[in-house]
DNA sequence: CTGAAAGCGCTTACAG
DNA sequence: CTGAAAGCGCTTACAG
């Protein structure tokens, strides 16, 4: 009988690597031999401290270390399905309304030693399922902010794995939200204050969840303070879309105007700036979101700041809770951010036309 | 004897996970029992199709698409040490710098059918390294966007896994940089032909590489232009720092002034602005990036845009060339990607103090 | 072209 | 507290 012939089949990449570093990658079998203990103590010793000896744990510490032993987390995923990992998807990354909600997500998920995956749906709902199908493959949860998919294929998804929303509220699903009452609150009565009586509204998408949130709120915090609040339409939530709302929002005849997000707000001031008005003499301007950029304006943004980092870190906390069976609680419910009003340049006292 | 006790401690999260949807994760097993074959020839079909007879194929897919199957990441890696997965690492997440750059790899990733990982430094070269090193361990490559560790770092972790580097050249190491000769020709010209005599650089960060590729590009061309270069240096490459240097740039007498980066020029155009000095009548600003906001300030920003965009993309078709195994014919070169002036209202011609 | 088998590096229920 | 063993779901060299 000859020797039997060892099947390697695996193996040709990790021949690849060996050499990359004279050491190549080191294994618990080889953290055992080193500490003359079995492999399953080595698991052990790393993976839940507290249930090996002292000793064995600093012999197998020391082994690892001198090994400069790194888990492999593909090795470990395979027979828990837990990755340590969780996705984030935003609609679009280039709209600075989702960087603090990247970073907030980011850094608290670092904090809990899980990696951040982030995708982008580019506005498209298709896109969006498609990746979050893809994510929930690898991921041990997922952050869907202001998602576009509709709330069944949203439901469907936090079926398999838990799931948290930014920005939407969904039946059955743990979500994160501002409250715009406080900043719209505080955005209206600081106009009032400063005499206007009929003040405008300009939307932002039709479907949009929040623009309707945002516009409730307006208007309850008008009635509040008896002020007069007119509703306008917008083609689209960016600079453009401003621009070209800027007439409408003049027949108005409001002399001060709320916009559904800072993009828009600046678009409309700007517009207006250039037909000749004079902002906030002739028109107050106040945004919402207080995005990168708000100040860079002239005069800068009166904007409602939302708390969208805090959204990103509370989302990213709920959910690493729920992957980790605590806050069985309140599953299900609906955390709510507060909004405030950020007072700049951009709002302030009508001015008579003989002070201008 | 007994029936054989079946032991599957690997189960627990199985069981949890199979209720979940009423049919668990279908595995290769499952599809080479409804195509009638050996799950070899399954793995062979959905990983390399061509290897197998077409009806074959057909029987597989089909099985595959009824039992509604998801390929198990972790599964593959184990045995082939690949991920289809690659990390990316910026200094700061918040800064719109890398916005660009963050979409551009995302969407050449995903188009290649790779996964962004996305991780940030928070501007410490201490943190960029834990990070690099951890997504080294699960990623397949790295992109690095504006490196903050030092080149001996850099290329310790590329004798690992293939490394491509941003804005930044690092001896052995691929890298992928804006070229600024053409961008900062363009403005320098343009000032030249406005009348401008002296022109400042405000210098970025003492150890930036950038800036001081910046810098040289500014030299050379106010020399080819014949006009007096001056340098200012700034604290920190902020739009508070830009206020801060106000001063020192009006004291040099210079009527014009490239900033090492937008966000600079901007807050040195608000400090100038509220000094009561006029845009670009007195004084004209060009920044540099083209950030997003760039065009909120009044006059809007003129500045050397960077393709922010191309430069992320670029360094992930780099990276993966180099997964893939292609692109071996200049696996160190540094690619360089064309800079061009954005002409806007905040630089101009000069004029005299009865114009104004 | 296809099957049978070994192996990737971990984790954990089962016995001591 | 620790060892021996099975299993996670794939991939691939080896034989036909």
């Amino acid at each position: 009988m000859t020797e039997p012939k060892i099947h390697s089949p695996a193996t040709p990449e990790a021949a690849k690597k060996q050499p990359r570093d004279g050491k190549g990658n080191a294994t618990i079998y080889d953290i055992a031999k080193v500490a003359g203990v079995n492999p399953s103590t080595v698991s052990r010793a790393l993976s839940k401290p507290g249930r090996v000896s002292a000793k064995t744990q600093k012999l197998i510490q020391d082994a690892a270390a001198e090994l400069n032993y790194q888990v492999n987390p593909f090795a470990r995923a395979l027979p828990t399905g837990r990755t340590n990992t969780f996705g984030l998807i935003v609609a679009d990354i280039t709209n600075p309304t989702f960087f603090d909600i990247i970073r907030g997500a980011q850094t608290t998920g670092t904090l809990r030693d899980y990696t951040l995956v982030l995708a982008e749906s580019a506005e498209s709902a298709a896109t969006e399922l498609t990746a979050a199908r893809r994510m929930m493959a690898t991921a041990d949860g997922l952050i869907l902010a202001s998602p576009r998919m509709d709330d069944d294929d949203i439901r469907a998804l936090a079926r398999d794995k838990p799931v948290v929303v930014i920005n939407r509220e969904v039946e059955g699903v743990p979500s994160v939200i501002p409250d715009v009452r406080k900043g719209i609150g505080e955005a209206v009565r600081s106009l009032a204050a400063n005499g206007h009586k009929r003040i405008a509204f300009v939307a932002g998408p039709a479907q949009s969840w929040m623009s309707a949130r945002r516009w409730e709120g307006f208007e309850s915090a008008c009635e509040w303070s008896r002020l007069e609040a007119v509703r306008v339409e917008s083609t689209k939530p960016t600079v453009d879309g401003g621009r070209q709302v800027a007439r409408d929002v003049l027949s108005t005849g409001a002399t001060a105007v709320l916009a559904y997000n800072d993009l828009l707000a600046i678009g409309l001031m700007q517009e207006l700036q250039a037909g000749g008005m004079a902002v906030p003499d002739q028109i107050s301007i106040v945004g919402f979101d207080d995005i990168f950029g708000a100040d860079f304006t002239t005069p800068p943004l009166t904007t409602v700041r939302s708390p969208l980092g805090e959204c990103g870190a509370g989302a990213a906390a709920r959910l690493l809770d729920l992957l980790q069976g605590k806050g069985n609680a309140e599953p299900e419910g609906t955390l709510q951010m507060e909004t405030e009003l950020v007072l700049r340049g951009s709002s302030g006292r009508l001015l008579a036309a003989g002070q201008r």
